[in-house]
DNA sequence: TGTACATCAGTGAACGCGCGTTCACTGATGTAC
DNA sequence: TGTACATCAGTGAACGCGCGTTCACTGATGTAC
């Protein structure tokens, strides 16, 4: 691996700029995690970081651009964190994997409120995220998306339980599902689709309302509640785990 | 219904001093519909009513009581269009009084989405509520609860799917659930508490979905989404409506 | 009915605050010959 | 290796802004006799 003299030059003034931006994005996460995330102020991380306020503006054109670094920041980081808790499970444990992004979820909810907050709370007033959070802000339900697609394709989703007991599809949800199927869950069937959707949603729901303080006298013990909800919602879209395949 | 003389007049004060006091939280309300909540300002408020900023003090004594007017207010009047329309449907079509239910809050989240975003998004920072907020917000879950406690005591309840679909509850979860049943469920089998929860929080969680855009390039059709999620967590707990009793 | 007094809604100026952002500058670091 | 120049991170003063809250006041409305 050569590198030019200008290149090797550069690329140490280029080092010295990353770690300084570096610095400031970690000192507006630790206010963001002390104040919360519309309180978020240029001049206050400059402060503590013992710069002027202008100097932020070498780094960040706008007080906006800080606060999507931020938000990138959160959506890597939930996603490592799901992507991570997944990977140690057995690839054909589909039943555990899913359990282990519902886990992996919260846990990094519950370290990092405050980003979860920035991430899936009510949007920030007057901002708007620009197109490069999308990417990131998908790795969590891609995660999802691709336990659902392999245990489908090893047939190791159950028709839902009794006829009886399952509502049909409408005719919408039937389109709607079919759309879905066509944006990364190729294969599945449309009712289980739909179950999915129900269940990501009841996901961030829960945890969502666990940090926002709805349960406060409704349910206590949250990890129970939170354990048994997922247990429930993995059995009602029905991912079961295939016995060993003898190695 | 008499009135004494004193007490007329100052009850003419008193009209117009209410009077004025709804004209400023009403204002204040169409800026949180514009603007979203953390921006809500008691000088422009006073400015849009053509008021000295500092009259705003001869009716709240802080910025912080306005919001918790607002917050009260938005409490009050999803448990309004929940009650409205949980209350056109026969008493024992339970199905249907907990659709009802899920759809009145959707459609007065979808009519006030600053408002649902006030009580139901992240918490405003800084901003901590006072217990007089505690009765409103438990209207919606009340209207709620009481559908499965009916329902529960007419046996419109099923046991859930077949036996092998359903987990087992933990012991933790069983206690909690013990818990919640204390609390407003009695008599309410502890997995059927277990699953309304599930659902109490899917619920929320996919208008939360909604409302704050995690939908988009995902669903598309949000009406025969969330109608036929509404179906699939009706019959996941098991509601059914009987048969019309004879009249 | 008429007068003296009390209440209280509303005023406008002022306080101190922190914010985002701009701008002309300084001085260290890197580049070219 | 040495010198002249270019780059660019960081400075500090200043801009204009809107905010919550206080305070001494005015003047209309209600009260008591």
């Amino acid at each position: 691996m050569e590198t030019k003299k200008t290149g090797t030059v550069s690329n140490a003034r280029k080092r010295v700029r990353d770690a300084v931006r570096a610095d400031i994005v970690t000192e507006a996460r630790r206010q963001l995690a002390e104040t919360g995330a519309g309180a978020l102020s240029l001049r206050a991380v400059a402060r503590e970081l013992g710069m002027a306020s202008s100097a932020m503006y070498r780094y960040f054109k706008s007080r906006d651009e800080l606060l999507t670094a931020l938000i990138v920041e959160a959506y890597d980081a939930i996603g490592d964190a799901v992507e991570a808790a997944e990977a140690t499970c057995e690839r054909n444990d589909f039943a555990g994997r899913w359990r282990a992004c519902c886990h992996g979820v919260r846990a990094w909810a519950l370290e990092q409120p405050h980003e979860y907050a920035l991430i899936y709370g009510s949007p920030v007033p007057g901002y708007r995220a620009p197109d490069n959070t999308n990417l990131p802000a998908s790795r969590v339900t891609q995660a999802l998306v691709a336990v659902i697609r392999e245990a489908s394709a090893a047939g190791a989703i159950r028709a839902p339980f009794v006829p009886d007991r399952s509502p049909d599809l409408s005719e919408a949800a039937e389109t709607e599902a079919a759309h879905v199927e066509a944006r990364g869950l190729l294969g599945v069937p449309h009712d289980v689709i739909v179950r999915v959707v129900v269940a990501w949603t009841q996901l961030f729901g829960t945890v969502s309302f666990e940090l926002f303080g709805r349960f406060v006298d409704v349910v206590d013990d949250l990890d129970a509640m939170f354990d048994q909800g997922v247990a429930e919602m993995t059995a009602f879209i029905g991912i079961v785990t295939p016995p060993m395949s003898p190695t």
